[in-house]
RNA sequence: GGAGAGAUGGGUGAGUGGCUGAAACCAACAGUUUGCUAAACUGUCGUACUCGAAAGGGUACCGGGGGUUCGAAUCCCCCUCUCUCCGCCA
């Protein structure tokens, strides 16, 4: 979440950034959180003050005691009822203003990096880069659902069955598939210098908060009846809380991690015929590459994490074009953010495969993720994240793509993982 | 699942009602000494909010929440987690 201390020092850079974000009322908000917070601070001045008289006059007592003066310390004692009345009273009141604010800081999302294009939704989003060849494809080919049927590698009625639409039961090649892409995008990570992690994935609210899904972002994560769980809608959220309450070493930055894990997405309201097949799911699998860094290195990292994907998607023959999203179609979380989208030739679609952010000290302020600047100051990291890659809509794009009257070509690279090349 | 023990600062660990934001030791950092290294010695060494130009104050925090008390790391209740033993088990 922001910061109070910087809203006040900076109040019209983030009222720029919030705008682009399409914040209703920034403007009244703002002002309404300042007010808030300076009834906090008139508050806890008033409490402090208030606390230090009662420990003032209990260290009395406890001297008038001991030096065996019962009387005096009697009479001390009833003098205290009153303050102990004004004082609880100005606690109960300093903890309902800062759950106030808090809740005020929870409902503003980051603010926009002043790159960031102005824009209200998808259409407003920039290309910056398109790559590869898209391929002419005969009238008769296939969209991808067609394809997992005929070549039986993916059964979307199993799934229905034994847990209930969204999610597939992947069979045969095609569950070959899935693993030889896993571990392709492990391996690559790891010569990237990514270090691989393997989390939990069901995580607890603390962590949800940590990185933003929670509060008010709960459809978006199945919970766990009873639990206090979530099932983790990526692993953005684990990896990241990994680094929740830690004071990191200078010298241990940046951090950088990748883990595979399946993500789970209630995608609540947000099925219909556009988003048939693998292009939408309740469970898919996922590796994600997680970065930390100084302030003054984010940038750098987030145009390194998108050549990194870009160099992925390459390898694996796909046409793709890199999006810079406008401040109306980013995150709430992200300061900026680039989609990376494949294009699936039969359905003649560009499938999101990649989301890569920089969250500044956006999430790293809710996680009290620091590191002591010079061995002195603590300071706020900067927290990213990006898919390398998620895999449904990189196998619908594959199979679309490669496919011809003898089978599905499975791309070179990925051939040593799967032990085949043809999908028939 | 049953029984017991425990959770204190970067680490080990003392502390069972006031003089304890917290001993001691280790680690770390700065300095002195030294031809270099080591050793020795001296000093510094939690976080957040807040007042202050600064120096320096105030408040809170000893797993989390609540309670008793003039006063709680210390007593009581609830929760979470860890360890040991038993049971079960991939």
């Amino acid at each position: 979440m922001l910061r109070i201390v910087d809203i006040k020092t900076d109040k019209e850079k983030i009222i720029k950034g919030l705008k682009k974000k399409r914040v209703a009322d920034v403007d009244a908000q703002i002002a309404h959180l300042l007010q808030m917070d300076e009834d906090r601070r008139s508050t806890q001045l008033e409490s402090d003050a208030t606390l230090n008289e009662l420990n003032t006059i209990s260290k009395q007592i406890g001297t008038l005691l001991k030096n065996g003066q019962k009387e005096a310390a009697e009479q001390a004692k009833t003098q205290i009822g009153d303050l102990k009345n004004k004082s609880k009273m100005l606690q109960d009141k300093l903890k309902t203003v800062e759950a106030d604010v808090l809740q005020a800081l929870y409902n503003l999302p980051n603010t926009a990096h002043e790159t960031v294009p102005e824009g209200v939704g998808a259409d407003d989003n920039k290309v910056m880069l398109e790559k590869g060849s898209i391929p002419s494809l005969p009238d008769s080919a296939l969209p991808h659902w067609e394809l997992i049927e005929k070549y039986n590698i993916i059964d979307f009625e199993l799934g229905n069955k034994i847990s209930g639409a969204g999610f597939p039961v992947y069979k045969g090649k095609g569950a070959k598939l899935q693993r030889a892409l896993i571990n392709f995008f492990l391996d690559e990570a790891a010569k990237a210098g990514f270090d691989e992690v393997q989390t939990p994935i069901v995580v607890n609210s603390d962590s949800g908060y940590g990185t933003g899904q929670l509060p008010d972002k709960e459809g978006q994560m199945y919970g766990i009846v009873d639990s206090n769980l979530f099932l983790i809608p990526t692993a953005e959220v684990p990896i990241t809380n990994l680094y929740r309450d830690v004071i990191v070493k200078e010298e241990d930055l940046p951090i950088r991690n990748v883990g595979y894990t399946p993500c789970f997405r209630r995608e609540a309201g947000s099925w219909g015929a556009h988003v048939r097949g693998l292009n939408r799911l309740h469970q898919f699998d996922k590796v994600e590459i997680v970065q930390i860094t100084k302030a003054e290195n984010s940038y750098g990292a987030l145009e390194e994490m998108c050549a990194y994907v870009e160099s992925l998607l390459e390898k694996l023959e796909l046409p793709f074009r890199k999006l810079l999203l406008c401040g109306g179609d980013m995150g709430f979380t992200s300061a900026m953010t680039y989609d990376m989208e494949v294009y699936s030739a039969a359905q003649k679609k560009w499938l999101e495969v990649s989301s890569v952010s920089n969250f500044e000290t956006y999430q790293a302020n809710r996680l009290k993720l620091r590191y002591k600047e010079d061995g002195k100051k603590i300071t706020l990291l900067h927290t990213l994240n990006g898919s390398a890659l998620a895999l449904p809509r990189i196998v619908a794009a594959i199979l679309e793509n490669n496919q011809n009257e003898h089978g599905i070509n499975v791309p070179k690279v990925l051939q040593k993982y799967t032990g085949f090349d043809r999908i028939d």
